[in-house]
DNA sequence: CAGTATCCTATCGGATACTG
DNA sequence: CAGTATCCGATAGGATACTG
């Protein structure tokens, strides 16, 4: 019938979520979804997001070739993120990610944490 | 052009990964979606999982309603379990995100673990 | 057969303070 | 402005041994 296996290494939804598994990569993802910001400026459009936090999955995206970085010579100087190629195809299985959690909400409402 | 927020606690793809993000519950899910399976042949099923990790994430989701968990009378007795319909749902976001994975298999094999 | 119980390490992620 | 550095408590998850 299924003709994947089920072997974690070769597991393909276990190799997406090696990129957006942590608590912030989507919702960072999701951000700069929008388009390039700057460093501050996602603080800011993110709730709740310290600084060591952000710069840790900032830098892990990068890693994966998820999002770019580069200097902003102009003033005010800064930094700019933004997504690469490979990034903006994410929006998609993260965006149906979305819409089965919305769509599923109530089912979901009740259970504990963990 | 975005019209969703960006805050964790409203992202919806957060609650959805709050669901599947650990290490086994996609991989449970995958081998549930051929058919109900005994934990026993789950475990032969899925390649390098404890006994701990898989009650763990059998009850996990048992608790989110994503399976279930019922006790065999028949020779030989034992448990079986299979996805419920929150469970199938669940086939088709995880499905597209592992399609993205194998499409992108190349750009994300040169990177370090973390 | 289908789990518990323990122990142990590694990483996650928050808080705070300091820096070029 | 965009980070580092440090400390800390709370999980995650592997290994092993025991149980009804």
């Amino acid at each position: 019938m299924a003709d994947y296996d089920v072997f974690v290494a070769d597991c393909p939804a276990r190799s997406a979520l090696d990129v957006i598994a942590d608590t912030w990569s989507v919702v960072v993802v999701y951000a700069l979804g929008e388009g390039p910001r700057r460093y501050s400026d996602l603080r800011e459009r993110i709730g709740g997001i310290s600084k060591k936090m952000l710069t840790q999955t900032l830098r892990k995206l990068e890693r994966r070739g998820v999002v770019e970085r580069r200097s902003l010579a102009t003033a005010p100087k800064g930094v700019e993120y933004r997504l690469t190629n490979l990034g903006r195809s994410l929006l998609e299985p993260v965006s149906v990610l979305a819409r089965w959690a919305e769509e599923h909400a109530e089912e979901l409402a009740g259970d504990p944490p963990d």
